[in-house]
Parts: C-alpha cells; sequence; structure tokens
RNA sequence: GAGCGAGUGGUGGAAUGGUAUACACGACGGACUUAAAAUCCGUUGCCGCAAGGCUUGUGGGUUCAAGUCCCACCUCGCUCACCA
C-alpha cells in the first residue's frame, strides 16, 4: 500500500475528548463497583485517607481538590501494585457555618447541610476520584453521631469525662465557650472577633491523664517532624519541683512551680497572679487599696492586652512577706500580672539573677538581683591548662561605639581579652591589655560583672586548650590620645583595631565569652543558661544540673518540695452552647445528680427547630424546647433535665476514621476485628492547620479506646503528609473574599478535563510545597495528554509487525522506557509526583522523536507494548483518558485493575555512556565510552581529549579519581 | 522573642557529595494555513561575534570535587508567644 492510499482509507484518529470520555468512564465505575473493597483479601490491605472535611456553603476550589488528587494518586497506584486499598470520604458536618447561615436565613443546619455534602460529592466525582462511596460518612447523621454519644458515655464511665465550673474562653459573637486551641492570639477561630472570659459549668475531657503517652509515641510515628513539634510544644511537658513557702505570720503557705530550684538562693521576692486566692488574706492594711486597684485594673483589661508580651511589667506588693525554706531569708511578695493563674500554681519565686522575665520586674521596681549561677561558655576540652583572664569592653561615649580588634580569619571581631599576670588585679590587667593591644590610656572603670564566665576554648596561636575564668569590665574612653601599642611577637601585625556600633557588634562577634560579656554588661541580659554554682551554700562548685537534682532529694527529704511535672496543655473543654452538634447524652436529675443516658436510649436525636437564636443566657438553643428538654430520669423515673449543650465538632472527627472500616454496624461503634484489619490509617493526608487541634484529640481517644479493649492499636495514623497551600495567581490566599478562587469545575469546564486538571495539581509542585496557581501552567498538562493520547492511539490502530525494522531504535525505545519505569516507580513510593509527570513527559518526548527512525505502523507489536506500559504507569493521575486508551489498546477490563510494571535493570544498560572529565575539579571535557570500558581505557581516552591536552599545559596529574560511569578528575598542582 | 522550613533562569521547579538549570510555563524563530487558533520542529541562565569565562541569598570552612556537608550572617514563609 502506498501512503496516499493509506491516509484515504484509514479513518481519521479519534479526537482526545475528555467532556465525552470522563462522564462515561465515572458511570462505569460506579456501575462495576470498581472501588468498593472487603476485608477477605489475601493482598495486603493499605488505608489512605484524607482529613475529614467540613461541606461549606462554597465550593471547593483548586487548593483543596490537591489534597484529595494527592491521596487518589496514591491509592490508584497502592491498587496497581496489588494491595487492598480503603480509600473513603464522609463529611464533618456538625458546626457554627451551617447554624449562623439558619439564624440568618432560617434555612435549617439539615437542609443546609444535604446541599453541601451533595455539592462536595458531586465537584469529588467530577475529579474522578477512586472513593469506595459505599462506606460515605455523615457526622450529623443519628446512625452516627450515636456512636460519637456513645463514646461521650465510655469517656464518662473511665472518669475522663467531667463537668467543672470554671471561667473559659467565650466567644459573644458566636455565643459559646471555645477550648485553648480554638482562641488564636486572643480571637475566635470561627469568627475572629476578640474573646472574652464567662464563667460556666462545662464538660472536659481528660487528655492530660494521656500527656505523657502523647508526647512518647510521637517517636514512634512517621510524621512531619513539624507537626511533631508542634505537639510536643503544645503538650509543654516540664519537669520540675513544687515548693512550700511559708509566709510571715500566716498559716497559710505558698506553693510554688520552677523548673530551676538550682537557683532558689537567687530568690529575691515572690510573685501572686492577680487572680491568686491568698491574696485576700495576705494582702496588709497599708497594702489593701493598692493591690485592689491593682487587680480590679487587671481584670478591666481584655485578654488580648493581658498578652502583649512586649508590655511593660506592672505589679504591686502586698506587704507580705514569704521565708526562703533554702537560705531562711525574707522575701516581699508581689502580685503581678506577668504570673498567669492558669500554668503551675499561680505563683512563683522570682529569680532576677538568671529569668529575664522576673529580671525585668526586679529593674522596674528596684528589688535585688543576686547571680547563683556562673555562666559558663565554650565547649570543655581534654587536659586545659587553666588561667585567670579578663575581658574588657571599652566604650567611646561620645558616638557609643566599643572597641574591637578583629583577627580576620583567625576568630573575627573580639574585644579586648587577655590572661591575668601574678599579683595583678583584673582591673590592672584589663588597663594593661587595653593599652598593650590598642595604645588608648585614658579610660576610666565604669562596672565590673557579678560573676566571673567559665569560659573553655582551644588557643591556637599557642596550640593549647585552657580553661579560663574571666573577669568582664566595662570601661569608658575619658580622651582619645594614644600610644604605641606593645605587642607580643605572636600578635604583632595580625589584627586590625576597629570601632564598632551595637548593631555591628550583634553581626561581628562571635565568640560565645565575648558575646555573652557584652550582652550582660552593655544590654543588661542576664544569664538563663546553665553553669556553675556560687552563693548557695553547701551547692557552690556543683554545675547547675547536678545541683538541681541534688537540692530537689535534699529538699524532698526536708520536706518542703517535691518533684513535679507540668504541662501547658489543659484538659479539652468539651461542650458547646450550640444547636448544630451531637446533644451530649446526659441528664440531670435533682435525686439522682448526672446520669449518662443509657446505650439502649441512643441516640438521644437533635429535636428540629426553628429559632435558632442562642437562648442568651449562656445556654444553647436546645434549652428552649421544654419538651425535648424535660424528660424522666432513667435511674429513678423522677422528674429531669436534659444537658443542653452539645459536644465539639472534635468529638465527631476523634473517632470517624473507625467508623468507614465498619460502616452499616448497627450494634457497635465498629467491629474489632474489621477495625484492626483496616486500621491504623496507613497514610494520612491533609493541611498543617490541624497540627494541634485534630490530630491531638484523634491520637487521645485512641489510646483511651485501646485501653478499653475496643482496638489493638494505640496510634491512628501511621504516616501524616501535609500538603501546601495553593495561593492564587495574584500570590494571595484564594478566598471568596478577594475573588481570587479558582474552581476545579471551571478548568473541567473549559474542556482541560478532569484529568489535565489532576495532573497539574500533582506537576505544579512537590505536594507539600506551597504554592500559586499559574493559569496558563496546565496547557503544559493539557499538551502532554493530547500527545500521550496520539501515540498510544497511533499504536493501537497500527497492525503491521514488520519483521525489518530498525534495530538501534527499537533498543533505545526499550532502555528508555524501562528507565522511566524506575523513575516513576521510585518518585511515586516518595510521592515525587512532579517528577514522576516529568519522567512521562520525557519519555513521551523521546518517542515521539524515535518515531521517525522506527515508524509505529510497521512496528505496532513493538509500539504496541509500549503504549500499554506507559497507559499504566499514566493511570494513577489520569484515570478516565488512560481507560479510554486501554480500552482502545483491546483490553475488556478496567487500567485500573492491571498490575504495576516491572523495570528490567538488564535493559537499562546504555550503549554509550558520556564520562565528564575535569581537571582540579572543572569539567573540561566529556568522553564517550562502551558500558564495559575499564578504567584505565577511560583515563587514556580522557587524556588524549584535546580540550584535557590544552587545559593540563602540559602537566601531569599528581592524582587521579575515577567515579565508575560519572567522572575522572585529574588533580593538577 | 522562640521553634521549624525555605532561598537555584523572566516564572513553577530538577539535581544518591560527582557534567547545575531536567520537566513545564512564558518568550523568540521556523513549518503547516488564504488567515488565525491548534499542532509539529527548533532556540532560550548570564557576559561574549567567537574562543572562552561566570553563575545556586552573603561570607567563611571541609573535600580531588559543594546547590547538596559544617560555621556565621541576611531575607522570606509558617507556627507558638510572659508557661516560671
Amino acid at each position: 500500500m502506498t501512503s496516499g492510499l493509506c491516509s484515504s482509507i484509514i479513518p481519521p484518529m479519534k479526537r482526545y475528548d475528555p467532556k465525552t470520555i470522563e462522564p462515561k468512564w465515572q458511570q462505569i465505575w460506579a456501575e462495576t463497583k470498581l472501588y468498593e473493597v472487603h476485608e477477605d483479601s489475601d493482598k495486603p490491605k493499605s488505608y489512605v485517607l484524607d482529613f475529614f472535611p467540613y461541606p461549606s456553603g462554597v465550593a471547593m476550589h483548586v487548593g483543596h481538590v490537591r489534597n484529595y488528587t494527592i491521596s487518589d494518586a496514591l491509592s490508584r497506584y497502592r491498587r496497581l501494585k496489588g494491595e487492598n486499598v480503603l480509600h473513603p470520604m464522609g463529611w464533618d458536618a456538625f458546626g457554627l457555618p451551617a447554624e449562623n447561615f439558619a439564624i440568618k436565613t432560617g434555612i435549617s443546619p439539615r437542609q443546609a447541610t444535604d446541599q453541601n455534602k451533595a455539592m462536595f460529592k458531586q465537584q469529588l466525582m467530577k475529579m474522578g476520584m477512586s472513593y469506595d462511596w459505599t462506606r460515605e460518612l455523615d457526622s450529623t447523621d443519628p446512625k452516627f453521631y450515636r456512636w460519637t454519644q456513645w463514646f461521650f458515655t465510655f469517656l464518662l464511665e473511665r472518669g475522663l469525662a467531667y463537668q467543672k465550673e470554671s471561667e473559659q474562653w467565650w466567644c459573644e459573637t458566636d455565643q459559646t465557650v471555645l477550648a485553648n486551641e480554638q482562641v488564636e492570639a486572643g480571637r475566635c477561630w470561627r469568627c475572629h472577633n476578640l474573646v472574652t472570659k464567662k464563667t460556666l459549668k462545662q464538660w472536659f475531657f481528660k487528655i492530660t491523664d494521656y500527656a505523657d503517652r502523647l508526647l512518647a509515641d510521637l517517636d514512634d510515628i512517621d510524621w512531619p517532624e513539624g507537626i511533631k513539634t508542634m505537639q510536643r510544644n503544645w503538650i509543654g511537658r516540664s519537669s520540675g519541683a513544687r515548693a512550700t513557702f511559708a509566709i510571715e505570720g500566716h498559716k497559710d503557705s505558698l506553693q510554688i512551680f520552677t523548673t530551676r530550684i538550682d537557683t532558689i538562693y537567687g530568690a529575691t521576692f515572690m510573685v501572686l497572679a492577680p487572680e491568686h486566692q491568698l491574696l485576700a488574706t495576705i494582702t496588709t492594711p497599708a497594702q489593701k487599696a493598692a493591690v485592689e486597684a491593682y487587680t480590679q485594673a487587671t481584670f478591666a483589661k481584655s485578654d488580648i492586652e493581658r498578652m502583649e508580651t512586649d508590655r511593660e511589667k506592672t505589679g504591686v506588693f502586698t506587704g507580705a512577706y514569704a521565708i526562703n525554706p533554702a537560705t531562711g531569708g525574707q522575701l516581699p511578695i508581689w502580685v503581678a500580672d506577668y504570673v498567669l493563674i492558669g500554668y503551675g500554681t499561680g505563683a512563683i519565686m522570682a529569680v532576677p539573677g538568671h529569668d529575664a522575665r522576673d529580671q525585668e520586674f526586679a529593674r522596674k521596681f528596684d528589688l535585688p538581683i543576686i547571680p547563683v549561677v556562673r555562666p559558663v561558655t565554650g565547649k570543655p576540652q581534654e587536659d586545659p591548662e587553666y588561667r585567670q583572664s579578663i575581658v574588657a569592653i571599652l566604650r567611646n561615649p561620645k558616638d557609643n561605639t566599643y572597641l574591637s580588634i578583629n583577627w580576620g580569619n583567625q576568630g573575627g571581631n573580639i574585644f579586648i581579652g587577655g590572661g591575668r599576670e601574678t599579683g595583678e588585679t583584673a582591673e590592672q590587667t584589663a588597663l594593661r591589655e587595653i593599652t598593650e593591644e590598642t595604645g588608648y590610656q585614658h579610660v576610666k572603670h565604669v562596672t565590673t560583672l557579678p560573676a566571673e564566665i567559665e569560659h573553655h576554648y582551644y588557643a591556637h596561636s599557642k596550640g593549647v586548650a585552657r580553661r579560663i575564668d574571666v573577669v568582664s569590665m566595662l570601661f569608658e574612653l575619658t580622651d582619645t590620645i594614644q600610644v604605641a601599642q606593645a605587642l607580643e611577637a605572636d600578635e604583632a601585625g595580625k589584627f586590625t583595631v576597629e570601632w564598632l556600633t551595637e548593631a555591628e557588634i550583634a553581626q561581628k562577634v562571635t565568640d560565645e565569652l565575648h558575646l555573652s560579656s557584652f550582652q550582660q554588661l552593655v544590654q543588661g541580659q542576664v544569664w538563663t543558661g546553665e553553669g556553675i554554682m556560687m552563693g548557695s551554700g553547701q551547692y557552690d562548685g556543683q554545675s547547675s544540673a547536678e545541683a538541681r537534682e541534688a537540692m530537689l532529694a535534699d529538699f524532698t527529704k526536708a520536706g518542703w518540695a517535691t518533684e513535679q511535672v507540668n504541662y501547658r496543655m489543659r484538659d479539652w473543654l468539651i461542650s458547646r452552647q450550640r444547636y448544630w452538634g451531637a446533644p451530649i447524652p446526659v441528664i440531670h436529675c435533682e435525686k439522682c445528680g448526672t446520669v449518662a443516658v443509657p446505650a439502649d436510649q441512643l441516640p438521644v436525636e437533635l429535636p428540629e427547630i426553628s429559632d435558632y437564636q442562642p437562648s442568651g443566657d449562656g445556654r444553647s438553643p436546645l434549652a428552649k424546647v421544654a419538651d425535648w428538654v424535660n424528660v424522666p430520669c432513667p435511674q429513678c423515673g423522677g422528674p429531669a433535665q436534659r444537658e443542653t449543650d452539645t459536644m465539639d465538632g472534635f468529638a465527631c472527627s476523634s473517632w470517624y476514621f473507625l467508623r468507614f472500616a465498619d460502616p452499616y454496624n448497627d450494634q457497635a461503634p465498629f467491629d474489632r476485628a474489621k477495625a484492626d484489619y483496616w486500621l491504623p490509617v496507613d497514610t494520612y493526608i491533609g493541611g498543617a492547620e490541624h497540627a494541634v487541634m485534630h490530630l491531638l484529640y484523634a491520637r487521645f481517644w485512641t489510646k483511651v479506646m485501646a485501653d478499653g479493649g475496643l482496638i489493638g492499636f494505640t496510634e491512628p495514623f501511621t504516616a501524616l503528609r501535609n500538603q501546601g497551600m495553593i495561593l492564587a495567581p495574584d500570590g494571595r490566599k484564594m478566598s471568596k473574599s478577594y475573588g481570587n478562587t479558582i474552581t476545579p469545575d471551571e478548568i473541567i469546564e473549559q474542556n482541560y478535563g478532569a484529568d489535565a486538571l489532576r495532573l497539574y495539581e500533582l506537576f505544579i509542585a512537590p505536594y507539600e510545597q506551597t504554592v500559586p496557581w499559574s493559569v496558563q501552567g496546565i496547557d503544559g498538562s493539557s499538551r502532554f495528554l493530547h500527545r500521550a493520547w496520539s501515540l498510544v492511539q497511533d499504536a493501537a490502530a497500527a497492525t503491521g509487525n514488520a519483521a525489518d525494522h530498525n534495530g538501534s531504535a527499537e533498543t533505545r525505545l526499550v532502555t528508555v522506557l524501562h528507565k522511566t519505569i524506575r523513575k516513576v516507580t521510585a518518585d511515586l513510593e516518595s510521592m515525587a509526583f512532579n517528577t514522576a509527570i516529568a519522567a512521562l513527559m520525557e519519555f513521551v518526548n523521546e518517542a515521539y522523536k524515535l518515531k521517525v527512525e522506527l515508524p509505529i505502523a510497521p512496528n505496532a507489536a513493538i509500539w504496541q507494548g509500549v503504549a500499554e506500559t506507559l497507559t499504566i504507569l499514566l493511570a494513577p493521575y489520569a484515570p478516565h483518558i488512560t481507560e479510554e486508551l486501554w480500552a482502545d489498546l483491546g483490553h475488556s477490563s478496567s487500567v485500573h485493575s492491571a498490575s504495576w510494571p516491572a523495570w528490567d535493570a538488564a535493559l537499562i544498560i546504555e550503549d554509550v555512556m558520556t564520562i565528564a572529565v575535569q581537571i582540579n575539579g572543572k569539567v573540561r571535557a566529556t568522553v564517550a565510552v562502551a558500558p564495559d570500558a575499564t578504567e584505565s581505557d577511560i583515563i587514556e581516552l580522557a587524556l588524549a581529549d584535546a580540550a584535557v591536552v590544552r587545559n593540563l599545559e602540559g602537566r601531569t596529574p599528581t592524582k587521579t579519581i575515577f567515579v565508575p560511569g560519572k567522572i575522572v578528575n585529574f588533580v593538577v598542582s
């Protein structure tokens, strides 16, 4: 056949039209139940889960769907690898937005939620996500929240849920209390209005009981380090001591918490939080008015004002004194708002010598500052030589600069320093060194640090390790007359004298001893680090760490101190004064007290109401529904009232991942065998914003369930991955209010289709990186799909089986294909989707070039095999087009049920290797060699290269580095 | 202020200590077209006509060899923020 005839007979190539292909396959997948999974499989299980989304009233944008695209690609890859993949989706649908919408419009939260769910699901369906929709969950479905309520009673029975009257964050706008985690810089996390405090009787979960395990188990899970750090900081474990201080003339004593019991000899006053109960009893009549005025003023301040950290310290003396149990000394007791009632005991011993806040306070109110820890700087060395030494900082008061010596490469800028000679005072040494090294003579002593610094260093110029005790002094220049320097031989000409400003010092002086001297002498900083004890009686000379242990042991024996661990984390406030949540399943009976609703009476269903306004008295709208509130007591049958608070939405998301394992169970929240089969979640994917809330709560519930024998594991999410945010093309966050959102729907509509969108979501950057969306960028993904389509369609349509073809082109094609399989496989294992897709683009580009030498039509057999592999490699990201191509290649089963291809290492070996030739580390030439060329062959070839000869300039290499397959490096002098 | 992360072309980005700038966007040139779009083929870090030289935030160090490892600094992003 001639080519002219051919083109008139062969029908034109089938056009790639995502708009017809995508809905077609979505329907077929649903009909054939392609993504439904069951436990009865001999394949290894894998559970890939997205964070539980809240279906808001605004459609998802391309940033939201990045999360689902990543997890879907991963799920599809794992299925192809032969794993039994659970990949479910559901709705975390309780919450304020739906309720506030109801208040505004009268549309019930139920109705709004159902609409939003439908919209979100529709969006995900159009994206071709491979969820097992038979397991879809809705946390607002009574069949689901029945079990959330069941867990509440489960916690109640175990003493892990309790009720307490306490002051709590209160959002006036949303008319509800908030958990600590939900207050961000003094504002409500939902409406961003300032929050206040309100005293209410509230339900709590005792998460603090699990603080140690929540901390320790972080070590064993594969989570981003940043998230683990945030959780560690949030839990905020600090171990220290609780100590009792007697109060002069009172029976009551003062309890304090400190992590630095070693500094107790340096305590010079005590501070109570303004809310501290003892204040009323210990304040003397003379100070009463002042203290009351202070506390009143404090309470009148908003919490946001009180949380300002750069505020000047304020406080008032109470007139009372405590006795330092270690020294017997008298310590004035002050009240100040920098001490927080919620942490420790709400009272501290103040050690202004070693705590920056206490020092700031002491300076302001002229209280004594006593150092009891000598600073230690530098790294201790073996067998050090001991010397006494000085650091002298000389200020020129005229322009506020400081004299420094620049040693260049030998150590940068330092101040004047030197060893003390026998019989010399520190001040004499300083004056001598200043004159010798700089020639200045007329200076006056300003101040000396009260504690000598112990410094360890290696003196390179003398070749010895040294431990020195250093007296640090500040001098001022009285006039600028200089005499000649008198330098030691090894110092002459090696340094220059420079006058530096404070800002320059911060940049240029890096020596720990000199910088620390400057910070303490000039900037008034205190030493908060470790060191050697002084002024502390029998503990003098011990390291601060040793003293901490010794004192704790001694003081514990003496009966006035005890070891104590404190957590920053508080118990989880679970009650909310809102309608749209799971009712707390509790009934208050006058006779029986607080009674849990029995399991067989669950769920406590939300009544339908028409008025969603909060009741205005700090109770939820449910309080207004009399026939729902008034019920007989489950225990005595007498008159009783239901609890009207509902649960925080985070209760639902603390266990939903277990329900996916067994979503239809009406006897239990889940069957243990099913839960133990599917869980823990293998890969959990979502944004970093849930670092401390959901992820901490879910870990807590999992541990409670494990302790209760409901499951056989203690961590819910083995691996966690955070996807980065997609910003709008303008670089700002996508937001309805900026009008810069881009939705997946509009991109699919513009004929790009879901596959191009999915591909671009993954190609745009590494998945964890924040990146602005590029409107034109998606063209590249779309073009690539069209090119892949043409290639595979050409192969599918071809029928030839040429015997006499281009063998070297075929080898090349197979080599490139197998390299691509290897690269794509490795990249998917590490979720490097962007480079996996780049490798596929390279392969298609290469195939386009090779089909010139090895035409497709007569070589159909070769190209069809290549096309099949390419189609499978592409399937995880572009599930629709690959399904269509797979069918056109003659398959009747789904490409998503195919097997992931393996690569053959033998086929990857290239027939020519390129070796770079370096001279002194610079690439000067490349040589082409056979893969089996020996080292000496290659070196000989390299030395013969014209560019190499020219650059060697007749020199003979003194050394030759050979890295097989990579480089040859000739070292010449 | 503290902790964590990141600085590579015009842009998004690539690179087990071994040929920096893969892949893509954009731009430019060409083919096809009556024309445009689409498509296909090229060019594209900087300086230079070229030979060649220079280049991964800045400065230093380790190494035969540094974007990569070490030290200091600068800038940006995120998180926490008086937690004793």
